[in-house]
DNA sequence: TCAAAATAAGCACACGTGTGCATATAGATC
DNA sequence: GATCTATATGCACACGTGTGCTTATTTTGA
């Protein structure tokens, strides 16, 4: 690049039919070509500005050959618009978050703005990750790993990029916040368990320190204490299919074996039902009741065909778009909390 | 240490994110709390800058006051590197096409750049939406969809973005591509059936636009021909799971049924499975043969446990950040292609 | 002690765009 | 003819940063 220099210390000046390539065709080259100023030039791709039109398509005609289109960056620059979107992702290896952030990238894709996209595909984003992405100026961020610390989440409000956290309820600052109920959800479930008689309930989770495991570990034990039951199985997973399976390996071959089994997400619920069917041979409601949470497409798979929770994808993320704008609209209004309602969807697994 | 109002912050007092002056603090505005010039606090955060130790502190710590950073966009306006590298994806409701976004994009994350996705769950990207990236100044452009049409990857160039195609061979411009050498895959497939003595072969192919199924169907083709074996079905669906439980309703009722098949891909192959198995309670692969293609997870499972050919991401992932670095390194360099090897992957559906 | 070298710090420019303000031209109204 | 309005166009600035060039200060070397 210095060597450019010294080879051509008057850039200006240089060939442009030459070494045209070598850089993006700027509002000025084609106002050079078109023989009108730079500012006419942005006119000719303003909406409504006062341009004639045969100055108008002149313009247009001489960008066309120039290849030009005006850089999006540097005109939000002023604005302080960047139209940027970073979405946190929870582990993208997961079907139903990988999901929800394809439904969240199309709909910013319609609105004009850039989803860049924060994840992994074996465990959880990590804190630093998030503050990378600071450093650039973020018209808004969406996360959605659950292991982002609160302390986190203020150095983003710090540096005015609103935040809108997904998953989880968060009271810091004026963050926006959406979460599936999922204590309503357990208690759902729970209760299909108790109208169909189970006695012998136990329990699947995911890793502890992720906050939807631990709202929805906390909404089993309340429904089952509200009905008097004592969970036969307490165990934890990884949310994976795998973890589900090796976990069932552990607690269906127990001897107090557990008639009914509630799980973190459809995920585990899968691997416990394959376990069960396949290896044991059980037969899947009757010797055992399996109940997941997400609601993924597997789940109505007919192989499968599993109860579970739905946890709303298209409500999710209407609620997180409709966040979003209400945020753009009005920067420094109250956070606002969104729960969204699960419901349950009866499959032939219970 | 020596700032005494932010070590403490109480939450019932005054909130910097709220009243922190609604705007992004600069070096300006550092400067000015330092009590140095603008210039300095540039220093401060430029590695191996002549600037004083007492100066340097001074300007960090006035910095974390006011919850700065330097503006990562604004300084590469200058350098002519936004770190933005768009992709376009394939069909973000596909398993295989979701999984290599997402390890593209940890992969990313992990070079310091901002993958911006376009992509979307239902059906494949528009051009018109690649044309409205093109608006800002991307290092790169990965394209994945394999409906994006030659023509909008000429207008990238046009606009010096360098352009990378995975999934399909392209001969524009300097264009780099990598692709799987999908008729080698089907070759390995085809060979698995005869050599198990199949002789009612069939293939079940995805959307004829895209141009790893031509591909796919061609090497299929191509390699029945070589051993004189006449395909008994050639039937479409759209590389989804309920796709090929459809097509597997019509075929698999015929009179002359196939007793192996081919798919196109893992999900339409795991269709066919669960058709075949759970609705017309087929033995496979007694019955009927079934190989897939890409590897999913889930064709692991041990209730699938699906033969297929390995599409692997790894490579895929690992080919194109190559790709990518050499192109950023030297931006004038001829396109290169790289082919991906695929891999029999037998398990006990074949 | 003096020159040369090393360090420290600031000014001013470039990056590409949109737009407020000022100015110029043409047409219309009184 | 004079005044007013609508249209048309350009100048100059702002956005936030890194850095080349210049100048001031300190340290080193003989």
């Amino acid at each position: 690049m210095s060597s450019e220099n010294e080879l051509n210390p008057n850039p200006t000046c240089a060939k442009p039919w030459v070494d045209a390539g070598r850089k993006r065709a700027t509002a000025e080259d084609v106002a050079r070509i078109a023989g009108v100023s730079r500012t006419a030039v942005s006119r000719a791709f303003t909406e409504g500005a006062y341009l004639s039109l045969e100055k108008r398509t002149r313009i247009r005609n001489a960008a066309e050959i120039l290849g030009y289109r005006p850089n999006a960056l540097a005109a939000g620059f002023n604005s302080n618009r960047s139209n940027l979107v970073a979405i946190v992702t929870g582990n993208l290896n997961n079907h139903y978050d990988s999901l929800v952030t394809a439904e969240l990238v199309a709909r910013l894709n319609g609105l004009g703005k850039l989803p860049v996209v924060i994840g992994r595909t074996t465990d959880n984003v990590g804190d630093s990750e998030v503050l990378e992405v600071l450093d650039y100026p973020l018209d808004a961020l969406v996360i959605r790993a659950g292991s982002v610390k609160a302390e986190t989440v203020e150095k983003c409000l710090r540096l005015q990029v609103p935040v809108i956290v997904s998953g989880r309820i968060l009271t810091v600052g004026n963050v926006d916040c959406l979460c599936c109920d999922n204590q309503a959800g357990m208690e759902m479930a729970v209760a299909e368990f108790a109208r169909s008689g189970r006695q012998r309930i136990g329990y699947l989770g995911g890793h502890p320190e992720l906050s939807a495991e631990q709202e929805r570990s906390a909404g089993f034990v309340a429904a089952m204490k509200k009905r008097h039951l004592e969970p036969v199985v307490m165990e934890r997973a990884d949310f994976s299919f795998e973890g589900g399976y090796a976990a069932a390996a552990k607690f269906l071959q127990a001897l107090d074996r557990p008639n009914a089994i509630l799980c973190g997400n459809d995920a585990m619920a899968l691997g416990v039902l394959n376990f069960a069917r396949e290896t044991l041979g059980l037969d899947v409601p009757g010797d055992l009741a399996i109940i997941g949470f997400d609601d993924i497409e597997l789940a109505r798979w007919p192989c499968f065909d599993l109860s579970t929770i739905r946890n709303p994808i298209d409500a999710t993320v209407d609620g997180i778009v409709s966040l979003l704008e209400s945020r753009f609209a009005d920067p420094a209004r109250h956070g606002k909390t969104i729960r969204i309602a699960p419901e349950f969807i009866p499959r032939s697994t219970h």
